[in-house]
DNA sequence: AATGAATGAGCATTCATTCAT
DNA sequence: TATGAATGAATGCTCATTCAT
């Protein structure tokens, strides 16, 4: 978020006073590898296990790193977990970015499939983070509200560009419920399979569609 | 799925080959009360800190009851987690059960407030439940999907029954649609706050009862 | 120090509101025995390799206890060490008010003596409490200076009812002067062997003796 | 005992038939001076945290150089925290030797003031001493009794240089005594303050005197 | 049956020391 | 020679579950 000199980005500096643990970059190529592995590990065991069942020793040796490597990256479990969030958290800001910046040249019904899949296609990582998040109250770090707050706002501000004509709290509360419909989407694509699945998938994008396509 | 043979219902016995633990029926009426209690802990304490981290020594003395007559009835840690989630169940089950008997005196701007209402005003428990079943993967038990499944399916059966002229493969998509609008509804109310969000939840009620009055 | 119903009097209650963690009492005959085997291990590990070298697992270990009875009992490692140095303040206040009861029959020399063997009475238990006491800034529980005080005060008291002439201040300045005396001939004790150590307590005890009979 | 060799003089070779390891002596200006930062670093540390709390890395970080350069000088922690000993070891030597200079030029008022002030000028670096030599029992290195010995002999060797009529088993003895007047006194300062702490220390001051007063 | 003390595997985290750069 | 990232054994502590009383 924050603009960093050039690093992997996930890994943000901590210049508080009060020195909250934070993740530290890594200042050599193997060390780069090193942490990309140590996250890799950190989500698939998170997502296998939960944030309290997973053990710090796991996600080590799922890396292929000694004990002492994550720690030296990742001071704590919390921190481990706090830099997935992020990472999880640029991923979706960027891609929304990334919409904001064609806003002028899209309609309703393209506007509408891309804000969709922007959450689908990060759905693994999203219920990962959620998961994360919930799992530790009282944490420092992205709180869950943050966190969602700055992407509805982000949705807010694509709805003002793409339609300056519209209210100001007009676009407030459409960004609500396209924040949810677009969480929705997630959920009808995340459920196994069932009979009608398509379909509802397919009633949903409509919908969407066409709350766009009426301004 | 619907109702047990004889048990408070709330605890499933355990019909399974190699005798998984269950819960155990408690026989008079000092065991029935404590077993309320327990759930009650339970309920508030997974609530409060989460399946991993809360502790069966904390539950029981929330519950005033020595460690060892939690164990008398729940033999282990996801037996009462099972526990409550059935009860959750049971309370969804039988709040979609009195729709679905006076299905045929409402119309469809009524059915969508009643089942709308359903979710929402089983908020907690279901926060609470859905934490359980995925703190516990692989764990044995009502698995999440099967508890989706059975909720669904009671909605497709409502619409079936409200508009019998309805095709079968129309119902079930509509009720995978509903089910997951009920599910947003809840999301839009558990949001702390947030400009435009009584906008957001109107909308949103809106939409369902058209959904359902376009027939 | 506070009265207590019966127990092993080491184990002070822990009525507090914030729950500072306390030693718990064990409730039977087996508790109470393995309560003092793992306080006699502690000394001695204490001892042997001060308070952060020691390690808890040593500690059961010695008392033939498994490391989770340990901790069923003191609850971290700071409590076994506040309790150690509890059962050191509670031996030398005893033997301090064993001296006050009889100060009417005695003479300088005799009290002299008396108040001298005190802490040489107790010496080893007194370096152990003592470098309990500072491995650890900042702990809950008896603070160093606390125990040094109501020692010093008792002195006071006994000279008071010794000499019921002795000015108020007098008492005290001689009080602090005693103490030191007696802690100084534990250190003569202690020191190995070297050429004139008899020589040197004895005058030291002559010294004490002549302090106190010339009023 | 007294001068070594050539070397800093805080660095003691080693001459010891396993090759333990030695604090090694800086060649450059850069070097001593370092070294001199780290070892102050390491009083600051080891005194705020003890010897096991303490860290190498902290001490390190604390002097403003590279772990390894901690390393280069002292080759582990028991290294250093005897070098911090052995420069103790030499302040207060230095001051009895000064002592004995002047020997015959003071009178038993004055002998015994000097000697009080000597561990009383180096009270914090003898309680750092102190406490670096019992926290660490079994390890290689000057140990406590070494050097209490070699004071010990000093004063004796100032005592019958300034009264050479004295037998030699009496000044043994005495030596004895004042050592442990010298400690006690720097106790009775140390004391967070009492009532009647200028008190004693007079007294104190005013016995001592008067000890080597009467020969 | 009811109770709660006892058990010990398992977890997060630390830090002295090494050695590649 | 100087540096500081890497290492992993070791530590304090937790808690589900059992079983003697």
């Amino acid at each position: 978020m924050a603009s960093q000199k050039s690093s992997s980005a996930t890994l943000p500096p901590a210049p508080q006073t009060v020195q909250a643990p934070t993740a530290k970059e890594p200042k050599r190529k193997r060390g780069i590898a090193r942490v990309a592995k140590l996250l890799d590990a950190g989500a698939t065991v998170f997502a296998e296990q939960g944030y309290k069942a997973a053990t710090m020793t796991e996600i080590a040796a799922r890396a292929g790193a000694p004990i002492g490597s994550l720690y030296q990256f990742f001071p704590n479990k919390d921190v481990l977990a706090d830099a997935l969030v992020a990472r999880y958290a640029e991923h979706v800001e960027a891609a929304l970015d990334r919409i904001r910046a064609q806003v002028a040249e899209i309609d309703g019904i393209q506007l509408a499939d891309r804000l969709l899949d922007v959450l689908v296609a990060h759905a693994a990582e999203r219920s990962l983070a959620l998961s994360l998040l919930d799992a530790r109250w009282e944490q420092p770090g992205v709180r869950p509200g943050i966190l969602r707050e700055s992407l509805r706002r982000r949705i807010a501000e694509i709805l003002c560009l793409w339609r300056p004509a519209l209210a100001d709290d007009q676009a407030q509360a459409m960004s609500v419920v396209l924040f949810q419909a677009m969480k929705s989407l997630v959920q009808l694509h995340e459920e196994k399979r069932y009979p009608g699945k398509a379909e509802a998938i397919a009633h949903w994008r409509g919908w969407v569609q066409r709350y766009l396509t009426e301004i």
